[in-house]
DNA sequence: CAGTGGTCTAGACCACTTT
DNA sequence: AAGTGGTCTAGACCACTGA
């Protein structure tokens, strides 16, 4: 691999062409979650490159929270585990301040043809199935969020014919070998509908947050549609600007 | 400046002093905005250092947006322009997707005594003043959002007697010396009190985002208490979780 | 063309973990 | 003590800007 064989017109630098190297064996199932990386000096060795374009490559996939760099022990795939969702992917938070991981209960679940909404959202073909799992949360004994997740059933066959379990992220990567890596979501505010605050024990017309959540993989690929309605009594969603 | 003098109990890397350095200097008013920093060369050797520990200062500072660098004409200290809000600090856009900035229209302007929630918000003492602007903002001619907001009156002399322009946080640094470095924002769900909803021209208990941000300068100091009344009819909150 | 930031390399040493 | 990631240095060359 040497820096020659891109330049010109699409310049692109040796420590990219490495890190696209690394996020192929992931998405590849070939360093799975957990894993851990040979040291920087091996991989060099092994893609002919030096160490510090190694380590230049692992810097930018640390910051999007791909590997974990644990000083004297080594390199490691980064995993779903609670400590990464909760710092990564779940912003709603108990006014305390204090972050609590939800509990959850499944209301219904099927396979379904997908609506226009998650055929947009997720990008899929007009007559494409999508697995739709309905389920409320609970943070200390309360029900708080009511949310509904939308999954291409051609990459999740049979997600709905078992129970699905409270963490779905470490739970697509084990059954189904797909890494959630980075997702965007859009919030507004409403009011809630009568089936859903019956749900959450609130009058109808209460207000709510509803957040919409696209999920991508590790290839870029949308893999996850989720619609959440979240009492924000007692939570905010925190939002980090910098 | 060497690596040694902060070995031991509390090490602190070399890179890291050289950009508390930088730091400083931007707080001071050294290098106010827009100021273009001399090479990275150069900065290594009035500081003593190497250009690559120079280089990975400015990483650091380009990353949290507080420097600027482009390639074949120099760093500079970032300044907070219409690109850049929009960019950090404004969240809201159309549901088409394309961010606009939004104009501002000043309800009123005064100096009080703080509430408890502005004490707390920006670390005041129980008799602090605070100054408090309250305006509506408008997206394509529609009133959007209403907020207030609070800034400690021993850090912004008579800034409610004149009017305030639009872009705040430049008129901050322009006339105060004091740059928006990040900030923090809570999100929740509301019902429009009919103060509130007359302005936006809903009805009252119509449901609004409250978006609370604390906004902190360079040196980490809480300035701004901001509580933002959005309406999300045609706009959403946008959120990137990576 | 000179000057800037951006990439890549090689090597030394430090901080930390594990054996 | 050995092995890992983390820091720091020095030097070469590339990509880009502006005079």
């Amino acid at each position: 691999m040497r820096a020659e064989d891109e330049k010109g017109v699409g310049f692109r630098p040796l420590y990219r062409q490495v890190k696209d190297t690394f996020v192929k064996r992931m998405a590849d199932g070939q360093w799975p979650p957990g894993h851990p990386l040979a040291s920087e000096s091996q991989l060099a060795s092994e893609l002919g490159v030096s160490q510090g374009t190694v380590r230049k490559a692992l810097d930018e996939l640390e910051s999007e929270n791909l590997v974990v760099r644990q000083q004297g022990r080594g390199t490691f795939v980064a995993q779903h585990d609670e400590k990464r969702i909760l710092f990564q992917f779940f912003k709603l938070i108990k006014n305390d301040g204090i972050p609590r991981f939800p509990e959850s209960q499944v209301l219904s679940a099927g396979v379904f043809k997908a609506t226009a909404e998650e055929r947009e959202g997720l990008d899929l073909g007009s007559s494409a199935m999508v697995a739709r799992v309905r389920r409320v949360r609970f943070i200390a004994d309360e029900p708080v969020i009511v949310e509904t997740l939308s999954l291409p059933d051609a990459m999740f066959p049979g997600i709905t014919e078992v129970p699905v379990p409270n963490s779905l992220y470490a739970y697509y990567a084990e059954r189904y070998g797909i890494t959630i890596a980075s997702a965007r979501e859009k919030i507004t505010a409403i009011a809630l509908q009568p089936r859903d605050a019956t749900i959450l024990d609130r009058d109808a017309g209460h207000p709510a947050l509803m957040v919409q959540r696209l999920a991508l993989a590790l290839d870029g690929r949308a893999v996850e549609w989720r619609v959440s309605l979240c009492l924000t009594d007692t939570m905010h969603y925190a939002s980090s600007l910098r």
